[in-house]
DNA sequence: GTCTATATAATGATAGAC
DNA sequence: GTCTATCATTATATAGAC
């Protein structure tokens, strides 16, 4: 198997079981296991364990720029665009139930840690955030753009935490449809849901 | 030191290492060094490091209750009694800014960790549930009460979750007061803060 | 009740053969 | 590139002296 081939699979086979177990508690053995190698190869790709995380995180940042900028071509209004945020919700419903929210899970975890990835994960929050703001001051509220979007990630997360801890997803659907409704309040056009 | 003394230094120890390192994360060497006993001694107290978990938990569960209670007996009208909750955020801002919420960050870990302590953990989140319900259908709402208890819990955790990332702790004063403003349009009386 | 010493298992990491 | 074998460290947990 080629150098980047591998390196690919560990770093989305570690992504995967970051999200689900957590990043201490998923040893080299549980990805060794996933990817189908040895323990000692990791070594031949990555230093450190540390760096495995690292090369998550940046994973991560370049999908979730990818998917902004999707979002930002084909959501059409500003508010169809923040529609499109609050729609992961609804998309990666299953998984949210079970697992919470992949980026404060895993920024969560690195707070307790003191973790040097920290500021990585963050800049995972940050991304959202900027993009959320963007689109709040294009909706013309270029005072309280950065308080709105902050509060939408705020709820967000909520969500995410409180239907995981209760395997709820009618909970996730409900606070979606509030979402989408407050949404509409900061914005002229009315939720096409 | 007695039997009961130790017990308790213990416990308080590991719910503050928990709260703040994480479960997990957090060694009996750890606990050791924070009471000033050795490793050996605990296994004359508890049978596992999961037995302190659960114990811990109790504890946590023994110390809300008698909060919800105080709050009940102090807290005037329901409205106010909701207050009292919303204002837990400024109460404990720093240690919040600083590590989150002990009841979110804890839930979320041992659901990654698939630990059995899961439902232990979440009787806390079921115990907020439950007294915010019945102070929202004391407000009128019996129809809705059970979705405006969830929907002020999920708040909370967004606003803690993001708070600690962030290390913002004027988020934290801003989502009080939009939390406020939310509550004033469920209940006849204006907010007094 | 508390201690020291130790058993046992798992982890991150390294060395070197192929 | 990938493997096996191994090291050093740390963790939970146990045994037994005091």
């Amino acid at each position: 198997m080629s150098k980047k081939a591998t390196r690919e699979h560990i770093v989305e086979a570690a992504d995967n079981l970051f999200y689900q177990q957590g990043f201490e508690h998923t040893s080299f053995a549980h990805i060794a296991k996933a990817v189908n190698i040895s323990r000692g190869n990791f070594y031949y790709h990555f230093k450190s364990k540390d760096e495995i995380l690292s090369a998550v995180i940046q994973h991560r940042l370049t999908n979730t720029r990818e998917m902004l900028e999707q979002w930002q071509r084909e959501g059409g209004t500003p508010a169809g665009r923040i529609r499109c945020f609050i729609n992961i919700l609804i998309t990666n419903l299953d998984k949210i139930k079970r697992y919470g929210c992949p980026v404060g899970s895993l920024t969560t975890e690195l707070s307790k840690l003191s973790h040097t990835g920290q500021g990585e994960a963050n800049q995972l929050f940050s991304l959202f955030r900027t993009w959320l703001r963007r689109q709040f001051e294009q909706l013309g509220h270029r005072a309280d753009a950065d308080e709105l979007a902050m509060h939408l990630l705020a709820r967000s997360q909520g969500v995410a935490t409180l239907a995981s801890a209760f395997n709820d997803e009618t909970f996730i659907k409900q606070e979606v449809e509030r979402l989408y409704q407050w949404l509409s309040a900061y914005s002229n056009v009315p939720p096409e849901q």
